[in-house]
DNA sequence: ATCCGGACCA
DNA sequence: TGGTCCGGAT
């Protein structure tokens, strides 16, 4: 008996429909170009940046990986370089960011691309998520960013969002969440994922935060369902800055 | 003091 | 599936 507990599917489907996702996409959009957070590895769209950048973010904020980013690729530009280089200086280099096995995980990555791609970086999700450190989310990360790729992703910014706006319940563990990764490609639309996959990620990060979401300044409070709920916080929060 | 965040291994 | 790895923010 599987097929029996089926409700949060047919819950989510409900809550998916056509018109509320569409005013979803269109509202994100129009703030998505006005808002978009500029950093270096978006400037680019060659593969071995933005598969180091998608290394050094994975549970690191954005803003603490800027420097040492640059600093990555100023001493290792290429994927060649970073083959040749002291496990213990790439180490002292990515230390300040903590999860140390990172620079490992890097390492063995780009061995593994000059030795079983000829240095070229796999362009299927397929074949990146069998190098370390690469899981779903990263991998699609690549795949839209460095290669143009229709695929969306689901980190906690998008599930986050995808929780509140559509009234989901998703998993304790997000990255793990059927229904979440299927409302992530459901509401992706079919062109530009790369940029539109950005513009969830700093909506997440900026409007739709965890903690103390900008419920009264965003631009989908008209018909999220999060607003609609919120018994306390973002009544309060709503109606202090409706006093200013 | 507690929360936040991807991949991986037991 | 749940614990673990870290630093930074609160």
């Amino acid at each position: 008996m599987k097929g029996v507990t089926k409700k949060p599917q047919e819950n989510a489907a409900s809550n998916l429909d056509a018109v509320k996702i569409k005013w979803f996409h269109h509202r994100l959009s129009t703030w998505g170009t006005q808002n978009l957070r500029d950093f270096p590895w978006r400037q680019t769209c060659d593969s071995y940046a933005i598969l180091v950048a998608e290394h050094l973010l994975q549970k690191t904020d954005a803003v603490t990986v800027v420097p040492i980013y640059k600093a990555f690729l100023f001493k290792y530009p290429t994927l060649e370089n970073l083959v040749k280089a002291s496990i213990d200086e790439l180490s002292e280099l990515l230390k300040p960011l903590g999860l140390y096995f990172r620079a490992e995980r890097l390492y063995q990555c780009a061995r593994i691309i000059i030795e079983q791609y000829g240095g070229k970086i796999p362009n299927s999700e397929k074949q990146l998520l069998e190098l370390p450190g690469i899981g779903k989310y990263t991998a699609r990360a690549i795949c839209s960013q460095a290669f143009s790729q229709p695929l969306a992703v689901l980190d906690t910014n998008v599930a986050r969002i995808l929780e509140r706006f559509f009234g989901l319940q998703g998993e304790r563990v997000k990255s793990r969440c059927k229904i979440l990764w299927r409302a992530a490609e459901t509401i992706a639309p079919d062109k530009k994922v790369g940029k539109w996959n950005l513009t969830l990620l700093d909506f997440g990060a900026m409007v739709c935060r965890a903690k103390n979401p900008l419920c009264n300044d965003c631009p989908l409070s008209a018909k999220c369902d999060y607003v609609q709920i919120q018994p306390n916080d973002s009544k309060k929060i709503l109606l202090s800055s409706s006093l200013k």
